[in-house]
DNA sequence: TCCAAACCGCACTGCTGGTACGGAAACCAG
DNA sequence: CTGGTTTCCGTACCAGCAGTGCGGTTTGGA
């Protein structure tokens, strides 16, 4: 990893933790520098402004989250064959990697920026896009491996479910920043997954 | 209605329709004024800074929504006694509302303050609790008449369940935002929909 | 050793939220 | 009609912000 590459990493490191916590405009520039060590002219060597920063935020955030469910998915995998029961599992592992976290959920990028309309112009938005379209696409292959053996009891677009989903964690987190109260978004996680259950098992009650 | 009075209530008027829009760090008071037909000073003679004008908004914005939510579900309430089919109802007329919407639903305003945080001191914070507690009692009176008649079909907490409908609108936003589609949001309302209508309705299938 | 990438220092612009204060117009009670 | 209060304007000012420009310096690698 060269200089500039890791420099550049360290900047996002603080801004994200910054941007996190007080959302976009409320981070400034110089705050970021000083606590990456380095000077403006620094920053604007590597982003052009700060819209460039947030969109390579968005990315990287998308990356590891992305990387992180999928860990999850396959440590589901290794519990069980039935596509059902790897999504609900996978589900709890959510949850319980949010509540297991110091302060809760520490927020997400993606839905910080949808609400920064400032500093989002259409690469940001794209970035978005691109964003939660990866996270749908993830779970919309869980959901078609569980159609093969399951039927509904609800007619529901698999697509919108699937989104749906991460929308869950998305609303938990405005709801749990409204709440001051940072577990209610391992308990969203959880009631999705309880919907999730509702709709494919067979026999209730 | 005072002249100040209706003054306040048209600097908030366009003061909404821009945070909707754009965030509240990216609406100006510059702008808002020059909406309003006033100047700066008229705006902080009303408003001793942005975030007394943003307390109000939430404030003002959850009264009218809490009224629209109960006139659709005294709706509901004319047209069947069964508790299940009432909410069953609400929601469907909550999602029309928003699909009749000219673009879809506009936007909250709790969920855009929750994440700005720059002018989020605690009194902005308070409001938004106070604004998602209410909406969690308006729908935690229509599951605890459900109950009555109903059993579930999953173990859920009713003050959580009640809280996550309406998270299911905050996440919603963000992703009709993120994927640039206002329809979804209406979506999101009628997937919570089938929530409820799994977690109740008996001999499913 | 040399060159390019990485970074610094500094000066500047324009916009923002916010303060301060004197004055003018609108409104309302007596 | 009068006097006082509420409401609003005009202007000048401050600090913090994102962003630009550019010359200079350090660093790492071929």
């Amino acid at each position: 990893m060269s200089r500039g590459a890791r420099t550049r990493d360290r900047i996002m490191d603080v801004a994200q933790e910054a941007v996190l916590a007080k959302g976009f405009e409320a981070t400034s520039i110089d705050e970021i520098v000083a606590d990456a060590g380095i000077t403006r002219s620094g920053f604007f060597y590597h982003f052009k402004d700060k819209s460039a920063l947030a969109r390579e935020m968005i990315d990287r955030y998308a990356d590891t989250s992305i990387a992180e469910i999928d860990a999850m998915v396959a440590r589901a995998r290794e519990l069980t064959e039935d596509p059902l029961h790897v999504l609900l599992i996978t589900l709890k592992l959510i949850a319980e990697d949010m509540r297991s976290a110091p302060n809760g959920h520490p927020g997400c990028v993606v839905a910080t920026a949808a609400f920064h309309d400032r500093l989002i112009g259409p690469e940001i938005r794209e970035a978005n896009r691109r964003a939660v379209l990866r996270w749908q696409e993830q779970f919309r292959v869980l959901l078609d491996d569980i159609a093969k053996q399951y039927r509904t009891n609800d007619e529901v677009d698999f697509d919108r479910f699937a989104d749906f989903l991460s929308g869950a964690v998305a609303g938990g987190i405005i709801m749990s920043r409204a709440h001051g109260d940072t577990t209610v978004t391992a308990e969203y996680v959880l009631l999705a997954r309880s919907h999730v259950k509702l709709l494919f098992q067979p026999k209730l009650q």
